[in-house]
Order: C-alpha cells, then sequence, then structure tokens
DNA sequence: CGAGTGATTGACTTAGATCAATGACCGTGG
DNA sequence: CCACGGTCATTGATCTAAGTCAATCACTCG
C-alpha cells in the first residue's frame, strides 16, 4: 500500500521512516524543513497554536496521506506537526527531491500533476459538504464515484469511513443509504453499491 | 486583481482572453486539453454527467479562482466546464505553460508551489466543515485568520461570502457572530472582527 | 470465549436551515 | 436630486433533518 509511485527511485531509497509516540511532535512551527511526509500508520495532526493558547487543527492525517508538501518550497514549516496516536512516518528528504526535479523533469511534472490531481478531489470534497442534506450527499459521492457502466460503486473501506468522508455521523450514513435502498434506488451488497433506478428530482 | 503574478510574463503574454454567455461551455468532457483558466468574471461549474443524465457538481470557480490545472497533464478533459452566469475567463495555453517551464525551472517550481500551497489551504477548508457546530467554525476561521498579534480578522468581503466559506447560511452567520459579540469574545467594526478574551472551552 | 469494532435501528433533542420582514446603503437613470 | 430597485445586514418564528445517546447483533481476533 504505501509507497508513493509517482516519486523517483533515487528519493524513495532516501527515505527515512520514523516512529513517534502519541504527542510527540515530527516538526514544529519554525523548524528549518527537512522534507515532506507520508503516514504509514497512525494519524498526525497538523495545527497552529493561536495567542490564547488553544491549538486550531488544519488537517488530520491519516495512512497513506501525504502531509508538508509546501514545505518543499519553504525554508521553515509554518505549522506543527503531533502524532495523535503512536505513529510511523516516512520522510522524503526534501534536498533529494528537489535534486531529482532539477535532473529529471518528468519526476518534477508527475510531482506537479500529483499536486493538481489533489487539488481537484479536494474541491470536489468541498463542493460535496456544500450540500446540505445527506441523501443528496450520498447521492453526490455515489455519481462521481460509479464505476464506468454507472451502474455501481464499490466501497473501499468501512461504512465508518465513508461517514466520515462524507462528513456525516455514521447512524446518519446508515440510515440514508437504508432509506435508498428502501425506495429502490439502491441495492447494497458485501463492500458494493449497485445503482438502480433514478428518481425525478 | 486579476493577473496570476506566478506565472511568468511570458506565459501572461499570450493568454486568451474568452467570453462565454450563461450555459455555455467553455470545454466538456474528452475535448482535448489546451490549457487552464482563471475566471476573471462571473461564475463556471465543472461537473460530469451521470448516466441517468443527472448533472453532477465537482466545483464551481467564482472570479480569480483557477480551473483544470491537472489538465496540463492530461492530453484530455475529464469534465465538463459550463458557464453558470455570463463569464468572462482567462485561457493560460498549455504549451506556453509546459514550454516556459521547460526552460525556467524556477517558474515550474512557482507553479508546484503554488498548487501545494492550494492543497493546504483546501485541506484546512475540509477540515473546518469537520467541525459541525456553527460558533466553534467561527471561531476555527477567527482563530486562523487573526492577524500577526492575533488580536483582530480583517473581512475580505462580505459576511454573506464569508457564510459560504465557511459552509454556513448567511443568517446563521449572522447570529452566531451576534452571539460571540454579545457574549464579549469578539467586538466587531467595520470589515475587522477584533478578537478579545477568550473564554475555557 | 470475551473484548473490541462495525453495522444497524430506535427515541429524543437541538442547532441550524428555511421562510419572512425590515432597515441601511448604494448606484443610477430619469 | 431623488425615487427606485438591488443587495447586504439583521432579527424573528418555525420546522426538520441530522446529531446524540443508547441498545443490540454479528464478526473477528487473540
Amino acid at each position: 500500500m504505501p509507497g508513493k509511485d509517482w516519486l523517483p527511485a533515487a528519493v524513495r531509497a532516501v527515505a527515512i521512516d520514523r516512529k513517534l509516540k502519541s504527542g510527540e511532535a515530527l516538526f514544529r512551527f519554525g523548524d528549518k524543513t527537512t522534507g515532506f511526509c507520508e503516514v504509514i500508520a497512525g494519524r498526525v495532526r497538523m495545527c497552529r497554536v493561536d495567542r490564547s493558547g488553544r491549538e486550531v487543527i488544519l488537517f488530520v492525517a491519516g495512512p497513506g496521506e501525504t502531509i508538508a508538501e509546501a514545505s518543499l518550497f519553504s525554508t521553515v514549516y509554518h505549522c506543527d506537526a503531533i502524532a495523535s496516536t503512536d505513529v510511523l512516518v516516512r520522510i522524503y528528504p526534501k534536498q533529494a527531491l528537489l535534486a531529482a526535479f532539477e535532473k529529471d523533469r518528468k519526476a518534477a511534472q508527475a510531482f506537479a500533476a500529483t499536486l493538481a490531481r489533489q487539488v481537484m478531489n479536494l474541491r470536489t470534497r468541498i463542493e460535496q459538504r456544500n450540500i446540505r442534506s445527506a441523501r443528496e450527499r450520498v447521492r453526490h459521492y455515489l455519481g462521481l464515484n460509479a464505476d464506468a457502466g454507472g451502474r455501481s460503486v464499490s466501497l473501499p473501506g468501512t461504512l465508518k469511513d465513508l461517514a466520515a468522508e462524507l462528513g456525516l455521523t455514521h447512524e446518519a450514513l446508515y440510515r440514508t443509504l437504508a432509506a435508498l435502498e428502501r425506495s429502490g434506488e439502491i441495492k447494497r451488497s458485501k463492500g458494493k453499491i449497485a445503482l438502480l433506478r433514478r428518481r425525478k428530482i
């Protein structure tokens, strides 16, 4: 699962794995940037601390997600990264990365392409969150993630995870799916959802 | 306002402005990619049409926003772009861009940096949307957008715009701000919000 | 065989969406 | 210059969908 394939082999070769205990800092605001990271296991939160000492969370990264890409283009970090659980991260050293981009423009382009794709996906997720109704939100998701034929959607993880991604409580998601199934709009089976007829609006 | 400063002058020089009537397509799924765009005025929606003919919106871009960055790394578009209002867009031709990146690695890096920063911002916005409570959501926003001293936040546009960005109805935002002010947590003035004492949790 | 987690459903509550009305503040065009 | 139409800001009343709390069942894993 882990091991970003769009990274040049030369960079992957020099990646450093690091373990953190829950609560430990991977880096802190103002530290010199060393590279960007992939979370292998556990969760890391990126956050800042405001004047009143409150921690403001920017983003929490789970397994497979990357953090601090922007740090490649900056000399210091602009937020803290703290382990929220015991964590294993893989660090891709900045100089190796930039050097690779320098000599291999394909690699640089692959990196930019990955970022661009991420921007797209994130925008879509935000758009999704603009939909208030749980039912419509689920429909939006199903519509976007249907397979080529548009007949079914395969669920990657658990329904709980999906609920989190959709910004719903798991209960709300269960109920919504149940309602959609009752109304004959979908049919559920192990790890899959078949899309049946569509009702008008 | 418009005119992306991180773009090489050579590219900005060859940008093409184009007007679209509401409903007109800027490009469609499967079209060969010509470049990426900046919306100067109006709104453009990126969308797909699912098997049942329903339009699924990926993202709607307003003035100052860019679209289709990912198209630079693909030969065809993967969604439709339709004018939601009468629109003026600026198109940055793909070959000019890629050529510029080829010869000027600073330009390529600036582009990647912009994307990386966007990824960061978007993630933060999603995190924000994970906060259910309107009050906490507003606090999160204020905490993140406080000026250096952490004493005040200046409002870029109208409160309505802010409400949209926060994923709240404008009414909910007005009420929340009024409540925060009543409780002495903030003080509002023309285009600014001063942050006063903080209550415990 | 428990312990832990996901899936599911019920009952209840509430925060925020919706609908509605009002006043302030433009810009503009006659 | 002023009336008028438009948008923002604001507040009230009402309603409901989704969150919260809670209980149960099915599984899987040591």
